[in-house]
DNA sequence: ACTAAAATATACCGATCGGTATAAAATAAA
DNA sequence: TTTATTTTATACCGATCGGTATATTTTAGT
């Protein structure tokens, strides 16, 4: 790894939250500038425009992301054990102090009227995490644990949603109240899957 | 109404649709300038500071979805169809032409880290958005349309944030698929209540 | 240690940002 | 219709925007 390489990384992850938590436009260059402590023409070096950190940025975080599910999973073995460390990885996600949203919400929704590119990774990932949800509940009825006649891609387009929605009200109410009642109702529809 | 008042109303009324779309940090007064063929002099002689703008331009968006609701709800006779003819807005405000997304949504996520005043504003409209489904159900149950086993609030709550989700993902993949999907599982879910 | 190459810092660019002082024009009360 | 008041247009403010040319420093291969 060259010294550019790790100073890339660099900027993108000290850029990152702060474009997640202001948004792309609301954030400046300078903000990455003194979040960085470097200056900018050494930031002007590393990347071509403040675009593209907003591209890496976003890669970043759903890399992030991605990461922290797949840990929270492995702590399950059943898919419905799988399901319920997902659960609690998104409630984690809305109390826990150092979080700012969701990525995938916050840039979508600036990035929708706004940034085609930002809009296609947006929608990558929409299609990644869902089919995430999707192989647990077909790996759960393989193995017997569910019943055959779920849908496995409705509830991952149905409980996608459902989360998404819980924690963007969580966030903007202060509160993971309605996010909990959310998850509550999703887990008693696994129960229901099981047989 | 002075001409003040007029002109203000007017400015609004430009500036909103621009705001939803764009932002309020992406969308500048040179924009609504532009928008409204006056000059940045009278705009500001009408209103102290962009932010003014942004706030009135959130509570003039929140008031037309109120009425189209309103409106939508109207056409229906039974607490049943006023929900279906609900859900069809909804649809129809994803599939429609010149439509920039849900302001409650649009506005709530970038004001969430960066603007409390129109924190507030979104969070006042979403308990207003989820006590219209709430007090639907309720209706029904008094009638005896509904099961009395049914709860409201947990309804408008899920309903809501499962919309929410949908027309989110609609937009952004450019195909109201999901949010048909998420809203067939919300109708199924209302025949349940039937008794 | 020497040196070519890569990375960083300084200083600056024009454009645009939100906002304002002031003059000209339109409105509204008399 | 006159006149005081309100509203609008012009021209400008300093600050900041994203971005760059260039000089200086640091890195890395020999």
């Amino acid at each position: 790894m060259t010294k550019a390489e790790r100073t890339r990384h660099f900027i993108v992850e000290k850029a990152a939250p702060i474009i997640n938590r202001k948004g792309m436009a609301g954030t400046s260059i300078n903000d990455i500038v003194e979040a960085t402590s470097l200056t900018k023409g050494s930031v002007y070096g590393n990347f071509e425009s403040k675009d593209e950190i907003c591209l890496e940025a976003f890669d970043y975080l759903v890399k992030r992301v991605g990461a922290d599910m797949s840990q929270a999973m492995s702590r399950g073995t059943t898919s419905r054990e799988k399901l319920d460390a997902l659960f609690s990885y998104y409630i984690s996600n809305v109390t826990g102090e150092n979080n700012y949203g969701c990525p995938i919400m916050n840039f979508g929704t600036e990035a929708d009227d706004t940034n085609p590119a930002v809009k296609v990774k947006v929608n990558k990932a929409i299609v990644n995490t869902q089919s995430v949800f999707a192989k647990i509940i077909r790996a759960g009825i393989e193995s017997g644990e569910f019943k055959k006649t779920v849908d496995a891609d409705a509830f991952a387009i149905k409980a996608f949603a459902m989360i998404e929605g819980g924690m963007w009200i969580a966030r903007l109410q202060g509160s993971p109240k309605q996010l909990l009642l959310i998850i509550d109702v999703l887990k008693q529809e696994i129960n229901d899957y099981c047989q």
